[in-house]
DNA sequence: TTGGTGACGGTAT
DNA sequence: TATACCGCCACCA
């Protein structure tokens, strides 16, 4: 067979990049989830939905989906600080999210 | 084609 | 409690 682009492999990573965007947008104003989170929605690993976030996730609520531990890398946080005091999420003195207050959970929509 | 990299996560020290 | 290291896996040069 001659090896032609396989355009069934492109849709599915367009297809997942969406799911992944979807899950974001969902999330509820004042709440975050987790990069592990939404991976495990999604089926895959959380490296891959930062690499997604990092490409495609200008147009969503990115600063809805922090690190497991509640916290963003600093430039971001900086970015995101005006957007948690806006929403009013619960965030800790270190400047992290308070995760128990605020995680929300893709899977259970809780 | 191969190798390096990353908006992470978990475990070990 | 803080730091270091490894695992994971697709994307980019």
């Amino acid at each position: 067979m001659v090896t032609g682009p396989d355009l069934s492999a492109e849709d599915a990573r367009e297809r997942y990049v969406e799911s992944v965007l979807t899950v974001v947008e969902q999330v509820p104003p004042g709440r975050v989830t987790s990069y592990g989170a939404i991976a495990g929605v999604v089926g895959s690993g959380p490296r891959r939905v930062g690499n997604v976030l990092a490409r495609h996730g200008a147009p969503v609520p990115w600063w809805r989906v922090v690190r497991a531990d509640g916290s963003l890398p600093p430039s971001h946080e900086e970015n995101a600080r005006p957007h948690y005091l806006d929403e009013g999420t619960p965030l800790r003195s270190t400047g992290a999210v308070d995760m128990p207050a605020a995680f929300w959970d893709p899977e259970t929509r809780e």
